[in-house]
DNA sequence: GAGTTATTAATAATAATTATTGACTTATAA
DNA sequence: TTATAAGTCAATAATTATTATTAATAACTC
């Protein structure tokens, strides 16, 4: 997810309307950080759309998800997280206060992972988490 | 899952009684490569236990999860599968046939996990899997 | 501004997993 | 061996995340 004014131009390109519903989603999606679930985006956004049903966050992010704004991580066992930062990264959960923190690959001493072809797998993308006890928790 | 006498003895030990049940799925599982589903667990099984239900299906999944000789692995958004290689490998999983193969690091050639600390977060345990065509479907 | 059509919100459906319960087994010790 | 307590089974119901359906609504085009 670029920007703002970069995602609403996708959206027009790709044939979707601009409801206030997905603006907001976009809005709230937009740097964040927190790698929400679609309960968390749904509680929050509620408080300024009380009548936004659930089926609309759910679309909204799938949708996002198809035109590659947005991607979902997969680091509980029961719901899936949103991320806006499409680009390869890495995540690390922390046990104790169950947040998702971000590790790029420049800070990554130590991690390295070769995408190209594995024990003659083709490779497409990868997926990397870690678990532990994170930097604020220590 | 070391080996079927091994698997015994720590069943015995944790105060686990011995039925016909659990020791059909740990048979089942022991070196089994395949990452099978509790649904096709439970599906394999019920031909020789027509009784044999889901919830117990589960629950000796849970518990041998428990006590470390299996793990779970979430390499589909909708369920999960089961592994009775505890020891630390990566997953490929292909688009194409839906199978997921095991690639273990010496076989992963520019691939390398450090697992102790990541920019200042406290490492316990990785999970990494790729997502393309596999050998056989290429 | 009116017509067309995608989108919304409410509701119901799906599907994986977990909880409950009462009958039944097993391990162990008398 | 038998009694007993602890643990387990299977059936059923419950839970929960997500998806499908549908009639009413609101964006976009002209
Ligand atoms: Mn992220
Ligand atoms: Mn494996
Ligand atoms: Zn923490
Ligand atoms: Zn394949």
């Amino acid at each position: 997810m670029h920007s703002f004014e970069n995602t609403i131009q996708k959206l027009r390109s790709e044939g979707f309307k601009l409801t206030p519903q997905r603006l907001a989603v976009i809005k709230y999606m937009i740097g964040n950080k927190s790698h929400p679930s679609a309960l968390a985006i749904h509680k929050e956004l509620k408080r300024r759309y009380p009548t936004l049903s659930f089926s609309t966050v759910y679309n909204t992010l799938n949708m996002l998800q198809k035109i590659d704004e947005i991607r979902s991580i997969h680091v509980f066992d029961d719901h899936l997280n949103y991320d806006p930062n499409t680009e390869p990264h890495i995540h690390f959960l922390c046990s104790k206060c169950d947040m998702v923190h971000d590790i790029f690959l420049e800070q990554a001493e130590g991690i390295q992972v070769y995408a190209g072809e594995i024990d003659g797998h083709l490779v497409d993308s990868y997926e990397l988490f870690f678990k532990g006890t994170c930097k604020d928790c220590r």
